[in-house]
DNA sequence: TTCCAGGTAGGAA
DNA sequence: TTCCTACATGGA
């Protein structure tokens, strides 16, 4: 099944630069396609001229989860117009990247895994995910593909705190997923309604747990609550800025600057920032 | 054993 | 705000 895009989209714009696994964590690439679960339904995408091709079991009832979830109607191009202008640094390193797009992802998903995420390895972040994926629920797969599929923040509580310190998160982002599972079932942490208002208040919001900082905050905001003025900083993205612009402020001051500089959609430069730096 | 990875928190200047 | 230190934790 075929989506049409406003702008130019594929999952991966090379093999080899592959920034879906930098956004989600939780594609896998087998065979030609990305395999990977949108809304808990399991699918398969790759690109298409013009778009996107994908399929799934639950066939094209998918689709406006799909569209919602690659941002297909969001004009890409014209960002990176705006991005680039007035900035050959930035200009110049879009050019690989005329494909990448921030995704929608599920806010709960998205916040499970960049607080798995913190002070560890891309690689080691998707393993504790399979063994958070894994302590809940039976193995799922698409065509064989092993697929991951997170636990709801009502399971995570109906299970109880054990269940989750049996996955081996790490005792205090085990607390702080137990904190905020329990605040989204009982309704004191809406997710959904933090795309709705300022950036500044989802990520304040969301900072109020434990263990919840600036990056991880932001990179929730960026990747699941449409707040594209986010940039998060970490160490790639530091290190990029200060190697490309010359930057020397500390993380606030950095994360301060290139909002101001890159503007509504500073989180595209953070995304190209962050791959340049990865090498 | 040692070092490192898309961090966070707390304290001092 | 910045800088420094301590803490955390599995994999190579």
């Amino acid at each position: 099944m075929r989506l049409e895009s406003k702008s130019p989209c594929s999952p991966t714009v090379t093999l080899e630069s592959n920034w879906l696994r930098h956004q989600t964590f939780s594609w896998q690439w087998s065979g030609g396609w990305y395999y990977g679960t949108v809304k808990g339904k399991p699918v398969k995408v790759r690109e298409a001229p013009g778009g996107l091709e994908y399929d799934s079991p639950v066939g094209q009832k998918l689709e406006p989860e799909l569209r919602e979830y690659f941002r297909l109607d969001e004009d890409v191009a014209t960002i990176h117009e705006t991005l680039a202008h007035d900035d050959p640094v930035m200009a110049s390193l879009l050019k690989p990247f005329a494909n990448l797009r921030i995704l929608r992802q599920d806010p709960w998903e998205c916040l499970l895994a960049f607080i798995c995420s913190q002070t560890n390895s891309i690689d080691s972040t998707a393993t504790r995910l399979d063994r958070l994926a894994g302590a809940y629920q039976e193995p799922v797969a698409m065509d064989g593909v092993p697929l991951r599929v997170l636990p709801s923040a009502e399971r995570i509580v109906e299970k109880g705190k054990p269940k989750l310190h049996g996955a081996k998160l790490g005792l205090k982002r085990a607390d702080t997923i137990w904190q905020v599972a329990n605040d989204v079932v009982s309704k004191k942490l809406e997710l959904e309604s933090l795309a709705h208002r300022s950036h500044t208040e989802a990520r304040e919001r969301l900072m109020r747990y434990p263990q919840i900082a600036d990056k991880i905050a932001d990179c929730v905001c960026l990747f699941s609550l449409n707040h594209g003025g986010a940039f998060p900083i970490d160490r790639h993205t530091g290190n990029a800025l200060k190697e490309h612009y010359g930057r020397a402020e500390g993380k606030a001051g950095l994360r301060k600057w290139a909002q101001g500089h890159f503007g509504p959609n500073a989180g595209y430069a953070s995304q190209v920032l962050f791959l340049s730096d990865l090498g």
